[in-house]
DNA sequence: TAAAGCAATTTATGCTAATAAATATAATAA
DNA sequence: TTATTATATTTATTAGCATAAATTGCTTTA
C-alpha cells in the first residue's frame, strides 16, 4: 500500500483560507474571549462564497476551541479561551498510537511534580487549603465499596490537580493537569481493585498530610523535597501492582 | 454582558455524534494510520444524515489530526498519526491569552531536558550523533550577518529537538520539542541581535561540545548533569538579557 | 518495450434553496 | 407582578446539483 498521509493538497481548501484570515484578523484587532465574530450570512457576503464553506471553517475555528457557537439572537460565533478540557482532547489524539505506559507517565510527573509543589505553595489561598484538607479528609475513612475506593482515587488526584491549577506557570499547570488525567485513566478501573493499592494509598494519604503542614507553614522547599518522596514512592508502587496486574493476567499485555 | 461561553446546549449536534462514533468505531477495530474511513456516500447511508453532516464530522476529525482527506480514487478520510505540529498547534492556541513568559519557559526546560538527555544518550544511533556533531559545527564558525546569527540559534535548538525525538518518552518528547519551539519563536528575532547574545552562545557551544562527547560514550549520568548546568546557565543568560532588552526598549513592556 | 498522453472513474468541493430547531426579546394574559 | 405566548434572529440540517481534483487504465507514440 502506498503511503497516502505524505501527500499535499495542491490547492488550499477555502474554508481554511477563511480560518486564516478570521485568525489574524481577531490576533490584529485584539479581540477577547467573549468578543462576537459576524454571524454566518455576513461571512458568507464577505469571503464571497456559501454557507457550508463559512460552516467548515467555523466548525474548524469551534473543534479547536477558539470559538463557542451557540443558535439564537446574539447566539453566533463568539470568541472563547481554549477550555483545558479541549487542549487536553487534541493531546490525547497526538498520543493515542504511542500509548504512553505507567513508567513514562510516572516518570514525567516524578519531574514536574515537586517543581508544581514548590510553586503553588506561596500562592495557595486560604479555601485553597481548605479544599485540599478536605480531600485528605476524604482518603482518611477506611473504603468499604469500590465506589467508595474509586472516589478516594479521585480525591488523591485532585489534590495534585488544585496543586497544578494554582502553581502560576501556564505550561506546568497544564502539563499537572494532563498527567494526573492520564493516571486517572490509566489507573482507577484496573488497579484499584488489587489488595496492593491499600497500602499504596495508605503511603499517598502520609505524603499528602505532611504537604498540607507544609502548605500551611508556605514552606516551598519543605513542599517540593516532600512531594520528592512522595512520587518516588508513587512510582514504586506503581511498578509492584503493574507487576500484581501481569499475574492476574497470567502474562498476557497488561495494557492491551 | 452576559457570559455566553458557559451555556450549555440543549442537544448534541449531529455532526459531533458522527465523530465520537467514528471515533469509537476505530478504537474498537484497532483500526492503525492509513486504513480507510467509508467515503461520503457511504457516510451518509450509515449515519442516516445529509451530506453536509457528514461533511462537518469529517472537518472535524481533520482539524483534530485524526484523519487525512484527499480527492479521488482511493481518496477519502484516511486515519492519520496526528502530526506534531498539529498537536504543538492546538496547544499554542490553548495558551494564547496565558503568553507564558521567558522565564517560565526556561523554568519547564530546565525541569525536562535534563531527563531527556538522559533517556536519549543510550538511545542515540552513529547517525544521530553526526547529526548533532553537524548542529554543533554550525555553531563553532563566527557569524557575521543577522542571518548567520539566526541559522545558529536555530542549530542550538535542533540540537535540544533531535534528543527529544530520541528519547523514547512519547510525553517528555513532545514537552521537549513544543517548549523548544516556544523558545525558538521567543528568542531568535527579539534577543539575537543584541550584543550579550554572543557570550550566552558561546556558553551554550560548549555545553553541547561537552553533551556530545557524554553521548559518544553513553554515560547517561554525564549527560543529565551536563544538561542540567546547560539549562541552568540558559536560564541565567536569559535573565540578563530580558534586563537588556527591558533596558533597550525604556521600561516600556519587553514582551508586547 | 517504455514512456507519454488521454479518457473514464471515483472522490471530495462547492453552491443554492428550503426547512427545522434553539433562544432571546417583546407582547400578552393571569 | 408573574407566567405564558408570540416573534424575530440565528444556527442546524436536509436535498439536489454542478464542479474540480486525483488516480487508474487505456492508448498512442517513440
Amino acid at each position: 500500500m502506498k503511503d497516502q498521509n505524505l501527500r499535499i493538497p495542491k490547492r488550499v481548501k477555502r474554508s481554511d483560507q477563511i480560518v486564516d484570515s478570521v485568525k489574524r484578523w481577531v490576533a490584529l484587532n485584539r479581540m477577547q474571549p467573549g468578543d462576537r465574530l459576524p454571524n454566518e450570512r455576513e461571512l458568507m457576503e464577505q469571503f464571497e462564497c456559501s454557507k457550508g464553506t463559512v460552516r467548515e471553517a467555523l466548525k474548524s475555528l469551534e473543534v479547536q476551541g477558539l470559538v463557542s457557537i451557540r443558535t439564537g439572537p446574539n447566539g453566533g460565533a463568539v470568541l472563547a479561551r481554549v477550555p483545558y478540557g479541549k487542549a487536553s482532547e487534541l493531546l490525547r489524539n497526538f498520543l493515542h498510537f504511542e500509548q504512553p505506559s505507567g513508567p513514562e507517565i510516572y516518570a514525567l510527573r516524578t519531574l514536574v511534580e515537586p517543581e508544581i509543589a514548590a510553586l503553588a505553595t506561596p500562592r495557595l489561598t486560604d479555601e485553597d487549603l481548605a479544599t485540599l484538607r478536605e480531600l485528605v479528609a476524604r482518603c482518611e475513612v477506611d473504603p468499604v465499596t469500590f465506589d467508595e475506593r474509586i472516589d478516594q482515587r479521585i480525591a488523591e488526584l485532585d489534590f495534585h490537580v488544585l496543586l497544578a491549577q494554582r502553581c502560576g506557570n501556564a505550561m506546568l499547570s497544564f502539563i499537572g493537569r494532563f498527567v494526573n488525567d492520564m493516571i486517572r485513566d490509566l489507573v482507577i478501573f484496573k488497579k484499584s481493585a488489587l489488595p496492593e493499592q491499600r497500602e499504596f494509598s495508605c503511603a499517598n494519604l502520609g505524603f499528602h498530610k505532611q504537604l498540607l503542614e507544609a502548605f500551611e507553614q508556605k514552606d516551598a522547599q519543605a513542599s517540593r523535597h516532600l512531594m520528592k518522596e512522595h512520587m518516588l514512592s508513587a512510582e514504586h508502587f506503581n511498578r509492584e501492582l503493574e507487576g500484581q496486574l501481569n499475574q492476574h493476567f497470567l502474562g498476557g499485555d497488561p495494557r492491551p
